[in-house]
DNA sequence: TTACTTAGTGTAATATCTACACGGTATATT
DNA sequence: AATATACCGTGTAGATATTACACTAAGTAA
């Protein structure tokens, strides 16, 4: 049975594509949808932006009703704006993206409920998604590999405090390929963007690694200069 | 006397940068508004969008409408979405850049009544721009140096046949800085896009330089592949 | 004590980048 | 015709960055 929805006047919506790191896993943040259009399917957060506030204040808003997540810098990457992505009316659905350090911390606890619930899901299987949040999420991906490529910014994935070898594994995961170790560690190590510890991963099984952390004052001088990898 | 203006719905509108190269300057077109607000001003080509057009069409229409230009392929780079940012209401826009070979041929007629007349404005010498489109023309500025330095599209500004001085001016005036010419040509002939015309510039003082043409199969090879200037 | 697993390290060959200067050639002028 | 002018077009050496490649060290578990 066919339910009637109601017809939407020309706007604006957001939807958010936030990604996390997880268990040598790329996640991507989802909920699942509890009305009508696409209730019940999985979908980015997202949703229509009031008319007193600004796109970037918007984004923040909706990914905490949606998902219980806050003081989190999005920026935005593309707006959507194909006839027909919305099955309500002429909706354009300006994309914003953040790269996020996952743990027990970030609880995701839908606040609206608009949101049944919220979850990371691994890029590798990912659901069938709403309205063109497929497309979304492809171009939110192709993102994120240029910007780790050009700016030393993985660690914002990982905990404060990481391995070099975890922080291989983020580019490779999200660049799709091996890289070799020796290479990476001199490159890395060479923006100068790094802080030794002096201190040794706990906990683990066989020998512990160094762990480093990112110095912010020392990234403030590399910024705007060209690296890649 | 003010005159009282109409509230507009929360909608949204494109807005067109579009750079072009005469005469060793780099240029954007502007049009004169001939409607409040900003009657008389200066401004990028921009309109609302229409209920049945994707932003891609709309842009193009609009810019046809409001200088009479046409096929010429725009990309989107960024939305704007302050809050009042535009006096009539909440309208968000989406910015559209383009690099265009200047020309007699181009034919500067505006078809709306909206726009008095369209002009290619020396980028030195902008004169108080309407709205938040100072800002929206820094960022499109922005986006093309990002650009030009990551892929050889700087002929797209320059007529179909070019010296190789002629396109390291180009990037000397949009980059903002001197090259090293042995330098620039030995880079630029590396990339192995350009086809050599065995032809030279004619009606010039002094000693003709080789003419080139940019050559759109090889160009298809390098594609994605990381360059920079 | 041994087996296992991951950490951590250097070098040589190649490719790329940078800095730098002058003779060649078509045109204009006398 | 000779000369002045202004732009064209080219090479190299030194420095830097990139790539490919393999073993020993250290800590844990049994």
């Amino acid at each position: 049975m066919k339910e009637v929805l109601p017809q939407l006047n020309s706007t604006f919506s957001i939807d958010c594509v936030l990604f996390g790191f997880d268990e040598g896993e790329l996640k991507v943040l989802l909920i699942e949808r509890n009305e009508e259009p696409f209730k019940d399917w999985w979908a980015l957060p997202g949703y229509l932006v009031n008319e007193n506030e600004s796109l970037d204040q918007s984004a923040a808003r909706i990914l905490h009703e949606l998902t219980g997540i806050e003081n989190v810098y999005m920026e935005q990457f593309y707006t959507f704006g194909d006839i027909g992505r919305h099955p309500q009316g002429r909706i354009i659905s300006v994309a914003y993206y953040a790269m996020l350090r996952l743990g027990g911390d970030k609880a995701l606890k839908p606040i609206s409920n608009y949101a049944k619930q919220a979850h990371w899901i691994n890029v590798k299987e990912l659901p069938p998604l709403a309205f063109d949040h497929q497309k979304i999420f492809d171009q939110g991906l192709e993102k994120i590999k240029r910007r780790i490529k050009h700016q030393p910014i993985a660690f914002e994935l990982l905990p404060e405090k990481f391995t070099l070898t975890q922080l291989q594994n983020v580019y490779e995961v999200i660049l799709g390929k091996k890289l070799d170790k020796r290479n990476f560690r001199k490159k890395m190590l060479s923006f100068n963007v790094l802080k030794d510890l002096n201190e040794k991963q706990k906990g683990v099984s066989f020998r512990a690694a160094t762990l480093y952390r990112f110095d912010k004052r020392k990234y403030g001088k590399l910024f705007g200069k060209e690296i890649s990898f």
